[in-house]
RNA sequence: GGCCCGUUGGUCAAGGGGUCUAAGACACCGGCCUUUCACGCCGGUAACAGGGGUUCGAAUCCCCUACGGGUCACCA
């Protein structure tokens, strides 16, 4: 059904009173748990949210969903928001920045969960449920045995107070259960689905506050989406069925909801949910291995939406001034790493020298090329050795990969057929030419070098390929590569006068 | 397995019943440019999962099947 421009939607209707008539400013927040670095789907998560906010003049707000102390790191918390400036999504309000609905740290909101927690309780909306991990598991165990949805099957429902003081003085801790009404239709308004009806029969009482009195995340979010006004709440599609339990939570607490928008997973090539064995799953990995900020959300953008017209380079501010929820697919993305190299070297080739240069230093320490500290002269060779390769990059790193052709100099030719370039008789005649007329240069400018490649051809009247093979075979010992313009003058005479040397020595006739 | 979501070329995707002989991008192939390769430019191959309906007419609406995915925690 396609409920995306079903105008008769009332729900939609309210949608778009909101997000274009700015009746009420547009809300949204990224709530990462902090137990791991930021994924790559969590990324364009942020990201959609991020450009629905910014292109109402709404506010972005950066929550830390961090219930789960286990699993939950502070180191997490930074890398994710380290990751999330990089990306260039910066929110309004949230840790950090704070905001006037904060704390924005769950852990930090106990007592506001209380309050509502109180009113479930007292209302029996919820109650306090005995049973033990080991309890449940064998529980679910024999479910599953007998071939039945594993589920909540209710023991602690209707408990007496005689019953309740029993296991407590077993020194039971109890959590806390919603109590699902039976029998119901939950209806679930999605901006990218439509609707989407669960049955509540489905569903068994869920725990909402931890036997440590720590609320779960169906509990937490719902109180927190509401307490902070968001409007829209943009996020992944494994989410979906939660948002049913949600739903009963925001009827039961008589909140209104916001709009639910579910945006469907980022698969592997395998077509399953994107797992460190498809590679680089999180936003730093693809940092520390030569990608650039813009060429990541760009590639984000895509997946998932598409634009109006037929471009497919976009800086963030002409993704905010373009996105819209509507043009949100539903169906599932592969991540494409070929796309995604192609956006990144785009973006290399369309950056200031410059700006590759303070990239790439940090990859050629790294490999052992450049020491901790460059000077400006360093600088100088690293922007020459830039200006040559920038076109042939997809990542910043594969710059290490050229690095070996201006450094190494005993020479040797890739192949069988380099070499026989090299045997041919013009050969020695091509690079004494070459070497005198450089000695003479009185500079080795890429211009410059350019003019004197030039001359040889006339100057020995010979065809272009008969000079500028042997050149290029003899300084790099490959048939192909950058400019030679752009390679000799990273070398210098020196280095150039070693090379055709050596390889006069041990391949010429 | 139950529930939920999805299915247009290898991949991302446009598409709101006739204008679809189905856009664009990546990849691939070919050409031009460059006396290399890359970049750039031009061109090409390649798709509506299958079956039933509804309709004068379906990629588009409905149903079924198949396949893929998600979810069924005191994780988020």
């Amino acid at each position: 059904m396609n409920v995306r421009r079903d105008y008769s939607n009332i729900f939609y209707k309210n949608f778009l009173r909101e997000e274009y008539c700015m009746s009420q400013e547009i809300r949204v927040r990224f709530a990462p748990s902090p137990t791991g670095p930021l994924h790559i789907g969590g990324a364009r998560s942020a990201l959609f949210n991020y450009l629905l906010a910014k292109k109402n003049n709404g506010k972005m707000l950066l929550r830390i969903e961090d219930t789960d102390r286990e699993r939950s790191s502070s180191e997490s918390e930074e890398n994710i928001k380290d990751s999330l400036k990089w990306l260039g999504i910066n929110w309004d309000e949230g840790v950090d920045v704070g905001g006037e609905y904060g704390p924005y740290r769950q852990m930090e909101r106990l007592d506001i969960y209380k309050k509502y927690i109180d009113k479930l309780l007292s209302e029996g909306k919820a109650y306090k449920c005995y049973c033990t991990e080991e309890e449940l598991e064998k529980q679910r165990e024999e479910q599953r045995a007998r071939g039945e949805t594993p589920r909540y099957a209710g023991c602690c429902r209707d408990l007496t107070p005689d019953q309740e003081e029993k296991f407590q003085a077993q020194g039971r801790r109890p959590v806390i259960r919603f109590r699902v009404p039976g029998g119901e239709i939950i209806r679930v308004d999605d901006a990218v689905r439509g609707k989407v009806n669960f049955e509540s029969d489905g569903i068994g009482d869920f725990v909402i506050v931890k036997s440590d009195g720590i609320p779960t995340y169906n509990f937490a979010v719902v109180v927190d989406d509401h307490e902070m006004k968001i409007t829209h709440v943009i996020r992944g599609e494994e989410h979906l069925t939660n948002t049913a339990r949600q739903v009963l939570l925001y009827e039961a607490l008589e909140l209104s909801q916001p709009t639910f928008a579910h945006v469907s997973l980022i698969l592997g090539k395998d077509r399953s949910k994107m797992s460190k064995r498809h590679g680089h799953t999180s936003v730093v990995q693809y940092r520390i291995n030569g990608f650039l900020p813009e060429a990541i959300v760009n590639f984000l953008a895509l997946l998932g939406w598409s634009p109006e017209g037929e471009e497919e380079i976009f800086t963030l501010d002409e993704l905010i001034k373009q996105f819209s929820l509507d043009r949100v697919v539903k169906s599932p993305a592969v991540f494409d790493m070929e796309k995604l190299k192609w956006i990144n070297g785009y973006y290399i080739r369309n950056s200031s020298i410059e700006r590759i240069v303070e990239l790439a230093i940090p990859f050629l320490q790294e490999a052992g090329y450049l020491d901790e500290n460059v000077d400006e002269e360093k600088r100088q060779w690293v922007s020459m050795i830039v200006a040559a390769v920038r076109n042939r990059l997809s990542t910043v790193r594969e710059i290490v990969d050229y690095m070996e052709l201006f450094i190494n100099d005993e020479i040797k030719p890739e192949s069988e057929k380099a070499l026989k370039e090299l045997q041919g008789e013009q050969v020695s005649q091509v690079l004494e030419t070459l070497l005198s007329k450089l000695q003479e240069a009185e500079d080795l400018e890429p211009e410059n070098v350019k003019k004197i490649l030039k001359s040889i051809t006339k100057e020995l009247k010979l065809g272009g390929r008969k000079v500028f093979m042997p050149i290029r075979i003899a300084l790099t010992g490959q048939m192909s590569g950058p400019e030679m313009h752009d390679v000799i003058p990273v070398l210098g005479i020196e280095k150039v006068e070693k090379r055709i040397s050596y390889v006069k020595e041990n391949f010429l006739q």
